[in-house]
DNA sequence: CAGTGGTCTAGACCACACA
DNA sequence: GTGTGGTCTAGACCACTGC
């Protein structure tokens, strides 16, 4: 692990087990610097990876201070390790409906930059939390790239097998997000009303070399879902 | 300016004005070491930089290469400049329904960090997107920082009063979304119908210096809303 | 004006992609 | 193996905050 990771996590564990609040000040820089015996650039380095993840701020004359967001329980859609993590507390389980090899739509071949004779993985699932419906998602993943999927990775994470399992590394993500009103059949899947509300989300994958692998179209169940953004200023 | 800003800026319009697309690739580091006559690491910050916005993506051992969200009209999630900046082609209006000084609530006193007791700007607004209902806005703002707001202003951005006026720094945010059904009053102002969806959206804007100095609570009408988040791996 | 964070540099060395 | 981006360092100098 590289070393300003390293000690990003090491300011990210003080932080947490002094339980320190918002607005609380950190050490002074050169106090950093002679704890972690390194030089200045680096420790900027960890600091700033620790402003994006929305853990501190830096004031400069001044410190570099916690914050804390307060409220549990939303999903991060900044996060590219999907709401696991936010939602550690509760039970999240996946009913597979459908997984299938096809050849992809215009659409779907045009947003995974690919050939529609290309073969591609359709997956189908719905997504529960604590017994409740949370989500029906419908990923499209370019087979190309991940040659084998089976129901019990699908199952489970299927981030996490890609990641771990075939050692490929998530870059970035486009997402893009609206609301709209279930058709029936949505209403049917999430055990809720026809023209009940609903948030759209479609999320392309992408590979650190660029390449997008996964296309999916999420629908939320309205009752469950919350979403926090840490904005850091653009 | 900072010429790491600076460079990030000629670098953002070269791929403007050379029309660049998606996975197009950048000049080596090395080029634009020499074109900028600069160090490595003060490129490797203005790159960064425009990774950040989402504009580009570096892959080591490879190159630096464009990436262009392709979709228009849809609102940026992680801009500070409101949806002025993302729906430029359209005519954004404001009616300002309320302006009025008072005291917080205790929620509000708590978003923005102050006793009940303290002064607060009320602002309530509805935004039209081409005559169309775009959303309805109720923002506080701290009397102790943002000391006057009339009419005028409130009807413009108030955000460009309060950093080319004021002359403070916004420097982030967090902001939590949800979905519902509008209530009777929320649907006659947006003129739906009642129990129709909505998306809430409430945010907490600080200063550079991490003061809260705006609470708002903003409901779309989800016929207009479509929002993007071109995310960078966290 | 002291304290503190940020920029910028030059250069050594490292890690990954791709042919 | 070559090309390319990334990390890390030591230090000079700059810019903002707040007493």
């Amino acid at each position: 692990m590289l070393k300003y990771q390293q000690i990003a996590n090491e300011i990210e564990l003080y932080i947490e087990n002094q339980q320190m609040q918002q607005g609380e000040k950190l050490p002074v820089l050169e106090s950093l610097i002679r704890k972690f015996d390194t030089s200045k650039s680096t420790i900027i380095k960890a600091l700033d990876l620790l402003e994006k993840k929305g853990l501190i701020f830096q004031v400069r004359g001044s410190g570099i201070f916690v914050r804390r967001k307060k409220r549990k329980n939303y999903i991060n859609l900044l996060s590219n390790q999907g709401f696991q993590k936010d939602l550690e507390e509760f039970n999240i389980t996946s009913e597979v409906l459908e997984l299938d090899i096809c050849k992809p739509t215009e659409a779907v071949a045009q947003n995974l930059q690919i050939d529609m004779n290309q073969d591609v993985y359709y997956v189908k699932r719905i997504r529960y939390i604590e017994e409740e419906t949370l989500c029906l998602e419908e990923s499209y993943y370019n087979k190309a790239i991940i040659p084998y999927l089976n129901k019990e990775i699908v199952t489970e994470s299927i981030f996490q097998y890609i990641e771990d399992g075939l050692g490929l590394k998530v870059g970035f993500s486009d997402m893009y997000m609206q609301i709209g009103k279930l058709t029936e059949q949505e209403a049917n899947y999430l055990k809720l009303k026809n023209s009940e509300p609903k948030l759209i989300m479609e999320s392309i994958f992408y590979l650190t070399n660029g390449t997008p692998f996964d296309y999916s179209m999420v629908t939320y169940n309205y009752n469950q879902s919350q979403f926090y953004i840490l904005g850091t200023g653009i």
